[in-house]
DNA sequence: GCAATAAAAGACAAATTTATCTTTAATTAA
DNA sequence: TTAATTAAAGATAAATTTGTCTTTTATTGC
């Protein structure tokens, strides 16, 4: 007979959503090949940073209503960063897009109203942390995130997929 | 005609999953009444912290099974913290009985394996959210975050429920 | 023991998120 | 102008999370 401790999470929740985590990792892909004038399919997307090829296609579409990446129709056609673009997207831009900014402003946990004025428990603490994610997901580029991939410092992908 | 920019969030997403949250409001209410001593009921909870009953019983049972609260069935029973655990409880207790521990060690954008020999781009930055996030799961106790709530610094529902 | 009380357990349903498939529209090249 | 290519759009399906309801089990007071 045991006391029975620690079920571990019902629940197997990221950071971010998978919708998320994939478009992150599709925009740095799309963005270290734009730099080489290359445009990529969706294929190429799915193959390469290890997603489901249709749902990627939805996000892709999101993403390029938001203006975060641009796609073109056709032969030779494929999804594309400018260079201008590169330089000024953010990683917020993208979390925005598709999470929405609650994970960054919101209450941690989940009261409508929090505040200075009228704080939940853990208000003051998660404020640091929230401006932290918020701080860093503001601040970093596209063109970061793909020049580090590019030089081979960064991965979109395990190497072993299990 | 326009442009179309920024169509805001697909997903609506919290930091934790709207159990989490239930479960953390729900067991910093139980601990400042078993401070003074009193039981209370799933419906007292539910009420409390303005969350479904039933659903809220769910998390009551998994937090019981965690040994996070102690539940007593019967007349009289309900829901309570001993004095010693109240002081030894971690929030971080309830977020991995509830959401797991990815939030605060997986990969910030979904990789299976993410580490310092095979990063993610945005490995090193959140690092130092995982870490502070971690850190202030780690250290806070159901204790303090409970004593705020008695003292009326903190609050678990916002007063107009619209 | 019996009735009342209250949580546990289990089955089920709704909503959201993730994933897939098919059809349509746009673009290019011949 | 036609065929090939490629993303967009729409419909649908599966999985997960959230929420509800009913039945069972344990405890208390009488």
């Amino acid at each position: 007979m045991q006391t029975c401790i620690s079920l571990y999470g019902i629940n197997k929740r990221d950071m971010f959503s998978k919708a998320c985590e994939y478009g992150i990792r599709a925009s740095i892909f799309i963005a270290t090949n734009s730099s080489k004038g290359i445009r990529v399919g969706i294929k190429d997307v799915a193959k390469e940073i290890d997603s489901p090829e249709p749902f990627t296609a939805k996000i892709m579409q999101i993403l390029t209503k938001n203006g975060i990446i641009h796609s073109a129709k056709g032969v030779g056609g494929g999804f594309e960063v400018s260079n201008e673009a590169v330089k000024t997207i953010k990683l917020i831009q993208i979390v925005d897009a598709i999470d929405g900014d609650k994970i960054y402003r919101g209450c941690g946990i989940g009261l409508k109203e929090c505040s200075e004025a009228h704080p939940c428990p853990v208000h003051f603490e998660f404020k640091k942390i929230r401006g932290l994610l918020h701080e860093m997901l503001s601040k970093t580029t596209l063109e970061q995130l793909a020049s580090g991939v590019k030089k081979g410092d960064f991965f979109l992908k395990t190497l072993n997929l299990e």
